[in-house]
DNA sequence: AAATCAAACTGATTTAGATCAACTCAGCGT
DNA sequence: ACGCTGAGTTGATCTAAATCAGTTTGATTT
């Protein structure tokens, strides 16, 4: 019988390890609180392909529009290219997290989005995902949940480019990884970044230099460890502080 | 018999002034490509209520998410309190533009909007709105739109924010409204800005004195013509090389 | 292990835009 | 017709971050 059919293939989702049942990503990705009927034609339409190599983009700029993303292992970021042709990253992407949605408006990406480390990610065909939320009302309304999520992400970001200091935007953004991290259950005072000092200034609007003292300065008082991409944070509540404050220097 | 009445109703929607079919501003906003049949049941949804005033609140930051709106005449800028207690605004929005998108992850709203003169929106009930979605594909394939296009109306702003100076932000501004009042008809080279120098200011992320000496540089230039709100752009062109050159200052 | 090369760090100098401080001007109420 | 208020402009000064100029480190090649 067909009904057969399908209850095994629910059984399936319970025992393959690389179903979205499985996933250790499940708690903040597109599966979550979704229903196993749900979640079993979720797992149907998604493509698990081999993974990038550092470096190697996932989508470009230009490119036709056809799936969303989600970061398995690794870590990816989106750039686009601004109006006198320099390349602007506009985020970061880590295990769990969804990325893509950048060609909803007229079917082609606007980012380019390129593999920051050996990244491994689940592709979700755009069209197949249109058909399930059309059929599933809470496939919709999580879609426009993720969907939200990156709107009020890029408009964090606005606020803190158009009025924080230097410290004050790298203080965010190491909080942010941190904070990401720790919702995958991970070390949130102890991780690698896995972006270059040129990727974190052009995504904070500020100079390789700048950073680079910045980090300095945290080192000297004492706020944090670092060593090149290598992150422990020390005193993660002074850290904080320096986001609502004017900035007691020095 | 109900179909008569189905009938009837959409032939309301050809003559009733107020209904989406007759709008001014169809071609920009949530109608769009839709058939009759699809715009019928829009237009059921629609709540059209009194005018805003200048400085009123369609919405609040922390209130309960429940709709998307449209602009039918007037303006409207949205803003939220960022880490230290300020406003920042995110955007501004002009006849025909959709916000309220801000309230999509988690059902509250982020951001607040407010009237900046005289305005009168559409509320677009999100809950209807959903319905809909799910049971009219090409109703969710245009909301996803609209959602995208404020991805990428954010995205181009951080660009903004993050790569350059005071006056390519301001040239920015300028020509984006430029741009959207001639997608509505209107004159793209006089217009009257709704905002304040303040508003604008904090916006891009630069104080009211920089944003002041930059329109009196772009006059003096001969880009532009200012009077207090009232702008008259002689020189497109050059405020559009301002944007990806590196600028031949003064 | 010497040579090459890129990423990251640090120091000196410059500068765009912030800050501080007046001043102008258009409402607006009395 | 009066000051009063707040938005906008303009000028002088200051400063955070950019720019310019090395230096250090570590990985890769030979």
């Amino acid at each position: 019988m067909i009904k057969d059919d399908v209850l095994k293939n629910i059984e399936n989702v319970y025992t393959n390890p690389s179903s979205c049942r499985n996933c250790r990503m499940n708690s903040l990705c597109i599966s979550t609180s979704l229903r196993p009927e749900e979640l079993y034609k979720l797992d149907q339409v998604i493509k698990r392909g081999s993974p990038f190599q550092a470096q190697q983009a996932i989508f470009k700029s230009g490119d036709k529009y056809s799936s969303v993303y989600a970061v398995r292992s690794g870590s990816v970021k989106t750039s686009c290219i601004d109006a006198d042709g320099r390349e602007q990253v506009t985020g970061f992407y880590l295990p769990g997290e969804i990325f893509g949605w950048d060609g909803l408006a007229d079917n082609f990406h606007h980012n380019t989005a390129v593999a920051l480390e050996t990244t491994s990610v689940c592709e979700i065909p755009y069209h197949q995902l249109e058909l399930l939320v059309s059929t599933t009302p809470p496939v919709n309304r999580h879609v426009m949940k993720l969907v939200g999520k990156e709107i009020n992400a890029d408009q964090k970001l606005i606020a803190l480019l158009a009025a924080n200091s230097a410290h004050q935007r790298l203080a965010s953004l190491l909080l942010s990884i941190s904070a990401r991290l720790a919702q995958q259950k991970l070390s949130s005072t102890r991780f690698r970044l896995p972006m270059s000092r040129g990727e974190i200034s052009n995504y904070l609007g500020l100079t390789v230099e700048t950073v680079s003292r910045a980090f300095s300065y945290f080192q000297r008082a004492g706020y944090l460890k670092v060593n090149k991409k290598e992150i422990e944070l020390i005193d993660k509540r002074r850290l904080e502080r320096l986001l609502t404050n004017p900035e007691e220097c020095d």
